[in-house]
DNA sequence: TTGACATATCGAGAAATTTAGATGTACAAT
DNA sequence: ATTGTACATCTAAATTTCTCGATATGTCAA
């Protein structure tokens, strides 16, 4: 997890929103999980097309996106079936305050 | 205070570096405080100089980082003379990290 | 007032990021 | 097997950021 690669995940409105959203996915995504049998359980993932249409952006840029973030250590994902589900690495984001907190 | 901004300003490696240097002014600025006499106290304040020379960039590059840096809210700056001394604005940090710890 | 110095601003070319459309890949349903 | 759907990857143009040298501004000292 380098800082860098987070702030410049963060540094675009889309990205940042997209993160927002994530924390409250019932709230944001009332489809959630739509397509997720119950035996599969992923809490707070929601699929790119969710996303996507939400952040009104085209579907390469959600996912490369989402691909970043990923990277930066902001977001894990499962794939089940066709779908992939996207969700909020919570315990590096509270590392990442915690970073902040004491090195910043 | 736009997080935006403030992920920009801290998108790139030698700006981050230049904000954990103010952390310890006389660790990293030896000669820091040189031009300012004592009855002028600007405790943590660098002058552009200095991070200029240990940010080996340019003298207009370092300008207009700090700059940015300022606008974004991280550093505060005051002019002595033919110096503009910068430091951290900490009041402004703190606040940011208790917004990325609750926002985030 | 002139010259020297510290910093700020300007202008421009190089590099990185943004973003979309086209194409590829994997899976599901028929 | 074929088709449709979800997502990933590739390519490329537009925009933004990076970074410098040149120039401008403000201040001090002689």
């Amino acid at each position: 997890m380098k800082p860098i690669d987070v702030f410049k995940a963060l540094s675009n409105e889309t990205r940042l929103n997209i993160l927002e959203w994530l924390k409250e996915p019932e709230k944001h995504f009332p489809k959630q999980g739509a397509h997720l049998p119950k035996e599969v359980s992923y809490k707070g993932g929601v699929c790119v097309g969710d996303i996507q249409e939400k952040a009104k952006v085209s579907q390469s840029t959600v996912s490369s996106y989402l691909n970043m973030m990923q990277r930066a250590g902001l977001l894990e994902s499962i794939r089940h079936g066709q779908w992939t589900y996207y969700r909020r690495n919570e315990e590096i984001i509270q590392e990442l305050a915690k970073y902040f907190k004491t090195e910043i």
